[in-house]
DNA sequence: GATGAAATCCGAGTCAC
DNA sequence: GTGACTCGGATTTCATC
């Protein structure tokens, strides 16, 4: 018999305390095995497995991928830049963002609320390279009437952990 | 030319061809065994896990991270906070970062050129979240003169695969 | 110095309970 | 949820180029 259990502890989720340590841990390694993760999460190697498998399959954890460390291979230079679009209709807005997906070296690409329409994130080798796509690639966009951009000087915190 | 391998192909990296197509597979999907990987690239398995862990070593993959899906944990809410501080000295952006990386809700932090000092990204649970959050936590931090606020009404693209 | 074949070891995945 | 069992992959060894 096991004392009393958590389910639906903190949040609306259908997530109890070892689905949550399930998470945590493999956001942070997700080359741990499950017999090692099993061990962290007090649970049987068998119980511990199908939990996490749930987990996929419910959509907690989308994917699980390597980070290649961006100076390694070329890609030292970061970049974020602010776009606003000549007019701000549906159609404006869907022929930029259909055109931003196909570009490679789009980190980030979030519409937002307040002097820009778009914010972008992008990885370069260096400035020059980001001056060359800026004029090539990112002006010839449809609809962008003007982009302000801020060459990322210090990355104090990239892509943290999500905490929850 | 000999039409032997490729060693320091295009960059001055140490990579040759299977490096790179191991950097990119890993990159999509990080739970791909050793031995699926040493099929798509054409090495035998042992090779294949020589140069994986030789990746690793010199530093060209940093980390394997299971993505959790922030709507499913209570983080859907996406926020750019463009930040500007009292005095651009030395000791500011310290206090300033080092304050930063305590924050558990702090995505990305960096210092930039132009007419902001930082950027941050945050991810909470929604917009009265952030706006407690921005109260009580962002302009008490040592420094801050200004705050602007950009909530993300759509994620274009979050987080893509590093191209190189 | 890097490779691939083979041999061993250990965890993933599945079963009955 | 637990324990046992099987299969396949991870990891090492070694001969070879």
């Amino acid at each position: 018999m096991k004392s009393g259990k958590q389910k639906e502890s903190s949040e609306g989720s259908g997530l109890d305390r070892t689905d949550r340590r399930i998470l945590r841990l493999l956001q942070q390694d997700g080359r741990l095995t499950n017999a090692e993760l099993a061990k962290r999460v007090n649970a049987s190697p068998a119980t511990c497995h199908r939990r996490t498998q749930r987990l996929f399959e419910e959509g907690y954890l989308r994917a699980v991928r390597a980070e290649v460390a961006p100076q390694r291979v070329g890609r030292g230079a970061l970049v974020v830049v602010g776009v606003v679009l000549d007019r701000s209709t549906p159609e404006s807005f869907a022929a930029f963002e259909k055109a931003i997906v196909a570009l490679p070296f789009i980190l980030d690409c979030h519409l937002v609320a307040g002097d820009f329409d778009y914010f972008l994130k992008i990885r370069v080798r260096d400035i020059a390279d980001f001056n060359r796509l800026h004029g090539e690639r990112l002006i010839a966009l449809p609809g962008v009437r003007q982009t302000r951009t801020f060459f990322v000087m210090k990355e104090v915190v990239d892509n943290a952990p999500l905490e929850f």
